[in-house]
DNA sequence: TAAATAGTGTCTATGAGACAGTATCGT
DNA sequence: ACGATACTGTCTCATAGACACTATTTA
């Protein structure tokens, strides 16, 4: 329908073209081009086996990593992605590579960041658009919980280790350091970097720069790092979370995965009233815990929260 | 510093060859690979001339758009934008096709989203970029407002025109409706949306469809949408209105750039309150008005709003 | 002095944060 | 009974929203 209204059979150019004989004429090959991939931060939630039988197990927030057979980074841990072909969507590009690592389909899928410099693939230009996915664990699929593949999940800390104001005449620069802790049950990748926010003239500009990158294919520990902050932004301001979390839960663990995702503790009181609005309760309750049982909840079906 | 870490001299990969070895035989030619365009949506307050003496003048968003003189979409208005090159990084790219368009450099400008679609340009498969800039008005340059070039400014208007809730046996559809007004002093060009909120299971999946584009090129009106979606949410919680600003200003101004953005009014004693931290007064008045003269402010210094 | 904007004070409802207390299970 | 988690009540302080009031200018 759009379609219709927008060709325009009879208005001629400079040339004296019609649309349709400029588009019969029009050589797509006439200049280099970058090619364009998409790469996926896959995330989950797993629990720690715990010992104790009173002690509840510990979650971690996890992301899919692909260890790579190629050059370049031969060895290296890169996120699961690949190009763009000519007759898909980005978007379809993007569910085709999470489908292809993890045969994971339909579940929560968002673009988060172009990532364009020259120089960040040693092949060629490679001009980079990520998607963030996020899925309850227990759908993890064969490939990616497959021990002898070249996949594995890790688990992803991200730690501010430093910061620093430095005071120009310009105005100061506020320096945060961010160390990021990637650790799968064999290996441990880090990566560091440095956030400045420019504060000139009142107004802040953000850079962020990797200083160190141990294990990590590309420039993908600052995809990671980025990804991180803006699932710990989104988790305060819509309903995200629950896409990482199975249909029936308590308010514990759920309480646990924002825990895990921003590293912070939250007070149970208050964290309860808040997220009351989000979830309903079922006549469930978890049993056998050696303390008392909990409540089953449920998303709110009415949920009004939009992102 | 980060190159040398990076490259493995000694690494072989299943070929037997170095990392060295394998990038002097990689041919970049080998697949079929979409263009990719930056396009550009700056943003600047304009004002409206006022008669009566006693009155303020009215304050309107507006965002250049470039008239197209080819095929496709002859005619029609489109965002200022171009092709990224090879050697240059998107985000260059971008600052390039700002400068070029309209002389202006080192204002702010973040990458909003990349638009991927296929069939989105009728030429070849073009994936955007669009990055948002804002610019104080009194810094427009020749080639915006020169009134026989291609490009002119157009206020920018987004109003919900309709909204429903749709009852499916899966969860409710929200179908918000919204229409994008742009008017120059010569055109009006308008587009209609579905904004789509699926709140299946209680988790809110949103889609959005041009359903009307008028004098619009391409999916630019979309782009503008979401555009000015953005531009309303971060108003809320970052310094990013500042870059619209003059350097000195009145509150009275500011808070009618935070009406028109936001197409709604505000109680001045309670911006007031929010702004204040963020400006620090000075010494000056701005008078000659037919009534009581008003303080001149600028952005705080030492303002720690971080985006 | 009238018409307009500039600027301040204060009441209320709501929410965030902190903390203390009670309830209930399995061994 | 103990050790752990489940769940609730309430105090305080900060903030958002609404509204009323005073102050000051120029034609």
């Amino acid at each position: 329908m759009e379609k219709e209204n927008r060709i325009q059979f009879d208005i001629k150019d400079k040339n004296g073209l019609t649309e349709a004989e400029f588009l019969k004429g029009y050589n797509p090959a006439k200049y280099d081009r970058p090619s364009v991939t998409v790469d996926m931060l896959i995330f989950t939630v797993r629990e720690r086996e715990e010992q104790n039988y009173r002690k509840l197990t510990e979650k971690k927030l996890s992301i899919l990593l692909i260890k790579r057979g190629e050059h370049p980074y031969l060895g290296k841990w890169a996120l699961p992605g690949g190009f763009v072909k000519m007759e898909e969507d980005l978007e379809e590009a993007a569910r085709r590579e999470l489908a292809e690592e993890t045969g994971l389909t339909g579940i929560y899928m968002e673009q988060l960041y172009t990532w364009g410099d020259t120089g960040r693939d040693p092949r060629t230009r490679v001009i980079s658009t990520s998607y963030m996915a996020l899925t309850d664990s227990r759908y993890l699929s064969p490939r990616g919980m497959d021990d002898a593949s070249d996949a594995a999940w890790f688990d992803v800390k991200l730690k501010q280790i430093d910061e620093e104001r430095r005071d120009t005449e310009n105005g100061t620069i506020l320096v945060q350091k961010l160390k990021l802790s990637l650790t799968s049950n064999k290996e441990n990748l880090t990566a560091e970097f440095e956030i400045s926010n420019n504060l000139m003239r009142g107004m802040s500009i953000t850079e962020r720069r990797i200083t160190k990158s141990e294990g990590i294919a590309f420039d993908h520990g600052k995809i990671i790092a980025y990804a991180l902050e803006r699932l710990r932004s989104k988790i305060m301001y819509t309903d995200i979370v629950f896409h990482l979390m199975p249909e029936l839960f308590t308010l514990t663990e759920l309480q646990q995965v924002y825990e895990t995702i921003l590293d912070k503790e939250l007070l149970k009181a208050n964290f309860r009233r808040k997220i009351t609005a989000m979830v309903e309760e079922t006549e469930q309750y978890r049993t056998d815990a050696g303390h008392r049982p909990s409540k089953l909840y449920r998303v709110h079906s009415e949920n009004n929260i939009v992102n």
